[in-house]
DNA sequence: TTTATTTACGAAACCGTTTTCGATAGATAA
DNA sequence: TTATCTATCGAAAACGGTTTCGTAAATAAA
């Protein structure tokens, strides 16, 4: 029971504790013979290091944290499931936080990882995020940040994004191809870039096919009234025939909508959305999508944290890693 | 920069690193006056313990890990979803870990444990475990184990479990009383009670009605394969007219077979299906489900996790708790 | 042979807390 | 007046590793 510790190997060895360190350590100073002596000992006694007693004196964890709104999402499930995989390879531990999309909650875990507890972070921002102070506090701590899909594009750091721009420029282009003329967009924050980017790309589509028909719905995190928000869309002179989601949790609200108040899709109204929904073909009718490379980000986002842990110098600069989305056209937009 | 410690503090005010130690900690050894004081200059020089110093004096660590197959998977994200809740409220930090359903990865993992990285662990086991010598060994070293959804009974410690075998018993029932008389039933890995609760059910389903087709598959976690298994099905004589799924991945299987094989559902075939998914009612045609408390789940585990780490004598016994699973009936199976 | 260098190890400081054990001064009780 | 508490604080020993630095022996260079 009581955990065995470097002193009672070195005592069993008759060697000195910091010579069974440095030997597990695989150090140059210690010679092959008492190395194999040490990992033979270590191993029948199942010596197993205290993380903690090492990354205190390391001031290394080998921990990273996930940051992000919540999980009960497909995207952000595939984004740590890619994460994981990359940590799992370099011997690092993930710590997982949500915000449930408040700055409150964000700033007290921002505030947290100021003691050191994780060598580097990778977050996705809360829809309320509108200052980067407490992030920035952690990066002048010297522990790095990358962001990814929610990026803060205004600190000198790596952002993981996807083509949100010409994503949504491209969906809005299709709607109007198969002659929707009044095309709604449906984001959550305008204070998040990759909203900002989207709502962009759908509103040059359509200026460049001179459609005047504009219409943009934020939609919170509040179930019953986003369901009033779609809900009036439809109810209102103003009623479109073309429609893009922005967030994948907006698609069951929507279905439900249409099937409450009779919308038909696609006859009467087309849908795209951005998600990460292996099911979207198998829905009623089969869903348009926008598929983030979610697990991509992940792995990508990793790797990109895990290299700037690797380097010393710490001349970190904005930069965008931009993994393209892939649109898939099914009945939903026919 | 340089992160301020308790030494600073305590020349900043004059007093000795113990004092403001336990004037931090409110401890009754220190006046008011000086609590005062020095949680003043705490707040005023940016204090934040150092939680790698302290869990290593402390032998506690405020953390727990969750080891479970994979995220990409709503039950899992959603169950992480009702442990993050709990965490929080206790104040503890929750590191992730997936198997990826591999016993070497989940031994390995375990191992890693035995250091006391954890204060706790909370988990689901692989399909592959067939031994529970890795978990046995964390318990003997003083870190408590919480099981939930795919659980092993033969442990000391409390289970969180659904009540599998009556949900399998009332959807196999169900589709009895719709006509069907050859109901197949595909789980994963027999060496789960989980697997074995609900197969129990369906069989003494069939036997109460006196029905002698019986048909239990094995899927495992090979997209490919498993489709070849799922579409074997209805070549063969003995094909089924119902079936049930106790894998929510196979869900997307099974209508893609459905669909390849012109197979109606639920014309020919009626599908039951346990799973945790918002957006079953919406698909083609909808998916009736056996829908297990995720966030519940996860929110009981973890409560009952941080039940046994606040007590301090640990007589842990076998033990279950069952949250009820509740059966929406949908078109798929009418 | 002498000197310089390399090899292999140990003593001790250190990481930043927590906790034990005194110590002191003032208040209270005997 | 003396003995006993009580309240408040500090010195120092943990916790279990890592790292610096010193040293003795072995080897290489001169």
């Amino acid at each position: 029971m009581p955990s065995v510790t470097l002193k009672m190997i070195a005592k069993e060895l008759s060697l000195s504790v910091a010579t069974v360190s440095k030997a597990l350590a695989n150090s140059y100073e210690i010679s092959d013979a008492t190395k194999n002596i040490v990992l033979e000992a270590a191993r029948k006694m199942g010596y197993i290091a205290n993380p903690y007693a090492s990354s205190l004196r390391k001031r290394r964890s080998k921990t990273v944290a996930v940051v992000i709104p919540e999980i009960a999402d497909s995207f952000f499930a595939k984004v740590i499931n890619g994460i994981e995989e990359v940590a799992l390879f370099y011997g690092y531990h993930v710590l997982i936080y949500m915000t449930h999309e408040s700055l409150s909650r964000e700033q007290a875990i921002m505030q947290d990882f100021r003691s050191g507890r994780v060598d580097g972070i990778l977050m996705s921002v809360s829809e309320q995020t509108d200052t980067v102070d407490h992030i920035k506090a952690v990066m002048d701590s010297n522990t790095p940040v990358v962001f990814f899909d929610r990026v803060r594009e205004e600190l000198p750091t790596t952002c993981i994004v996807t083509n949100d721009f010409e994503s949504a420029f491209a969906a809005t282009s299709h709607l109007i191809s198969k002659n929707c003329r009044k095309i709604a967009f449906v984001g959550n924050s305008p204070a998040l870039a990759i909203n900002r980017n989207r709502e962009s790309g759908y509103k040059a589509a359509l200026k460049e096919h001179q459609i005047t028909y504009e219409n943009v719905l934020i939609c919170g995190n509040d179930p019953e009234n986003d369901y009033t928000i779609l809900a009036s869309l439809f109810r209102s002179d103003y009623r479109p025939d073309g429609i893009i989601l922005s967030v994948e949790k907006l698609i069951q609200l929507l279905y439900q909508v249409c099937h409450d108040l009779n919308v038909n899709i696609p006859g009467q109204l087309k849908v795209l959305t951005f998600t990460n929904f292996a099911m979207a073909g198998f829905l009623n009718p089969p869903l348009s999508t926008i598929n983030q490379p979610a697990y991509e980000i992940g792995k990508v986002a990793a790797q990109t944290l895990f290299k700037k842990l690797a380097r010393t110098n710490h001349i970190s600069e904005a930069e965008s890693i931009v993994l393209p989305s892939e649109i898939i056209f099914r009945e939903s937009s026919n």
